[in-house]
DNA sequence: GTAGTATGTCATGGT
DNA sequence: GGACCATGACATACT
């Protein structure tokens, strides 16, 4: 992940140079900031996966992003805090028809090249440019797999005043797709370049076919696939937004206000999404989902397009076709390409929630969002969690059960694998306790849940012997239960494990005196959530421990090391000090010998020396030495003489 | 079969 | 006093 976000940065920051070329101004702090400090956080928490901190003390004191990411308060820290910084982010997204515009140049050039003679022998002079409505008949007769729909809307396009302005064409458009229900991705994307020739019009400085028509290099062929397919996914965005009030767009509003404004008619627009291209299109909206994997058809469009959209909400693209035209020469794909396979996981969580905002979505619709997601950290959670608490919120602290997420959800590759079908079907009073389940990193709970789901019928021991002396299957399944939770489905204790040991003290109690439980259901609670926490706080111990080995192995390696150094300094000083030491010897030697006695002799190295002085004054004195080894020596005679007495 | 590892659980002490 | 946490020790399952 780390360098999936230095690939991601550095796309970024090279799209910034670009931009910042033509005088595009990105604000690429507030995108990562907002986006993407989750992420920095759960990468670099040491000991994140395992660490259980009782978030429900901290909800009313903590900022969103001190919170730890991999906490499910990630679910109200998504939807309360980052999601609105995302919005407001999302809110300098325009849908400029600049942008549009310019999207209709790089689209036709394979237009062009495809069905330029046939367009320019009926559009006779001004080809590609002179009407749109016409050169949309003549990618819906040219281009493959277009659909019927899109013959159909031509003449509806041509007929239309498509011609003269583009908030008419738009109009135009919506009118159509909502006729035409089943609207597939690729005629969107169809639907989109008329849309995009439609605001050709209004733009006089690309009416020149000269300047306009030519370009066939390969970046433009690369930027020009690019655009289409993000075009798809903002000309989706146009078809929701504009389903209701085409004026925000055509005004220039930021995402945030459109969608604010169209809040309440969302529902309509889901309500529309019966048929299912619609509700895919609609997921390519509310998704943003980076793989794409899921989506078939337009996977690689939709993720390209989608990976786009953060960037228009970010860069104010509000230059003009010139400078796009610009910027499409000398932007690269593969920055596009890092910038979709990084990570636009936490813009599906986003959008989810966003939606989920509004009141009028279909429950199912959100959920059947989030089951799509391939992986994602939040997403794991968002989808599933979200039907549960928002049951639990009833109960007046939906937040509390949201603990059971702090721990490792990071190991929850096994509940992005589980379909969130099997929990939606789950009916039982374990549905919204078994939710939570899904990013519990205890592989002993987190499992057995989700495989249990599919059945509601709960395990016995008789069944897992059975069970387990059948192939390795369901023998696998019964096993990974854990003990905790057959005793508590035994005993129709109407909550999970996770609950039971995650839910706040009080509640807990409460739970205890308000369900009537007989006294053994209460020991078993007990013991479920005794047994739960010290799960956990083994979990944390050895993890530390790992740690403190890990950084106690790591401090000899740097210890080793500094002795080596410091022995290698010490010879090396050592040599040096005999070095110099003998240099003083010659130089003392030499000035001695030129040095005179009273007798005008030389004076004798070995009874004079020279001695440097505080004041740098150097001074001839007489040598001691002798004198001093000689009453060392009576020293050592007389206490060799005490010794023999 | 054995050693190593991972994990759950219990007991205990501290906060 | 109870809840919680940390941790050593033990048991069990798995490789």
């Amino acid at each position: 992940m780390q360098i999936a976000k230095k690939y991601f940065t550095e796309g970024l920051i090279q799209l910034t140079i670009l931009l910042s070329l033509i005088g595009v101004r990105v604000d690429i702090d507030s995108y990562l900031s907002g986006y993407y400090t989750p992420l920095i956080d759960i990468n670099l928490g040491p000991s994140s996966a395992y660490i259980q901190t009782p978030f429900h003390i901290l909800r009313d004191t903590l900022d969103g992003y001190g919170v730890h990411p991999k906490c499910p308060e990630l679910d109200h820290f998504f939807a309360s805090r980052r999601l609105l910084d995302e919005v407001r982010t999302l809110g300098s997204l325009r849908f400029p028809t600049q942008l549009n515009a310019w999207l209709v140049h790089q689209v036709s050039t394979p237009d062009n090249a495809d069905c330029g003679p046939s367009s320019s022998n009926t559009n006779g002079t001004n080809p590609g440019l002179e009407g749109p409505g016409n050169e949309a008949t003549d990618d819906c007769d040219h281009l493959p797999g277009s659909g019927q729909e899109v013959c159909q809307t031509t003449p509806e396009l041509g007929e239309g005043p498509c011609s003269t302005e583009a908030f008419g064409f738009l109009k135009e458009e919506n009118d159509v797709k909502e006729e035409d229900e089943p609207i597939a991705v690729t005629q969107l994307a169809h639907s989109s370049m008329l849309e995009q020739e439609g605001l050709l019009e209004g733009i006089p400085s690309l009416s020149d076919p000269g300047h306009y028509l030519p370009p066939t290099t390969d970046i433009d062929q690369h930027w020009s696939t690019l655009l289409s397919l993000s075009v798809t996914d903002l000309d989706d965005l146009d078809s929701l937004v504009t389903d209701t009030d085409i004026s925000a767009i055509s005004q220039d509003v930021s995402l945030h206000d459109a969608m604010v404004a169209n809040t309440g008619t969302f529902g309509v627009a889901l309500e529309r999404a019966g048929s299912g291209p619609v509700t895919q299109q609609q997921r390519t909206l509310l998704r943003l989902e980076s793989t794409g994997s899921s989506h078939s058809g337009a996977s690689p469009g939709m993720a390209l397009g989608l990976a786009a959209l953060p960037f228009a909400s970010v860069c104010n693209l509000t230059g003009n076709v010139s400078s796009q035209s610009t910027l499409g020469g000398c932007l690269d794909e593969a920055v596009f390409d890092q910038i979709n396979q990084l990570g636009l996981e936490s813009l599906d969580t986003i959008d989810t929630q966003l939606m989920g905002c509004f009141q009028n979505i279909d429950p199912q619709v959100l959920e059947d969002l989030d089951s799509d997601s391939g992986l994602s950290l939040e997403s794991s959670f968002g989808g599933p969690v979200s039907p549960g608490s928002s049951e639990m919120s009833s109960s007046s602290s939906s937040s509390s059960y949201c603990e059971d997420e702090c721990g490792a959800t990071g190991y929850s590759s096994e509940a992005d694998s589980i379909p969130s079908k099997g929990i939606m079907d789950y009916t039982t009073t374990w549905s919204s306790t078994d939710l939570s389940e899904s990013v519990w990193h205890d592989h002993s709970y987190s499992s057995p849940a989700f495989v249990n789901h599919s059945s509601v019928t709960l395990p016995h021991k008789g069944i897992q012997e059975d069970t387990f002396s059948d192939d390795s299957g369901p023998r696998l399944e019964e096993r990974e239960l854990s003990r905790d939770e057959i005793r508590a489905r035994a005993m129709c204790i109407p909550f999970s494990v996770l609950q039971i040991v995650n839910m706040p003290v009080e509640e807990f109690l409460d739970v205890l005196d308000s369900h009537g439980f007989s006294s053994a259901q209460v020991a078993l609670l007990r013991d479920i959530r005794r047994r739960g926490k010290n799960k956990l706080a083994a979990q944390n111990c050895r993890k530390r421990k790992l740690d403190a080995i890990t950084g106690l192995q790591e401090e000899v390696e740097r210890l080793q090391v500094q002795r080596d150094r410091l022995l290698r300094e010490k010879q090396l000083t050592a040599k040096t000090m005999g070095a110099v030491g003998q240099q003083i010897q010659q130089l003392t030697r030499d000035v001695l010998a030129l040095l005179r006695d009273d007798s005008g002799q030389p004076l004798n190295p070995e009874r004079f020396t020279l001695q440097c002085g505080a004041n740098g004054r150097v001074v001839v004195q007489p040598v001691r030495r002798p004198a001093v080894s000689a009453s060392n020596g009576n020293k050592t005679d007389k206490r060799k003489k005490e010794k023999k007495q």
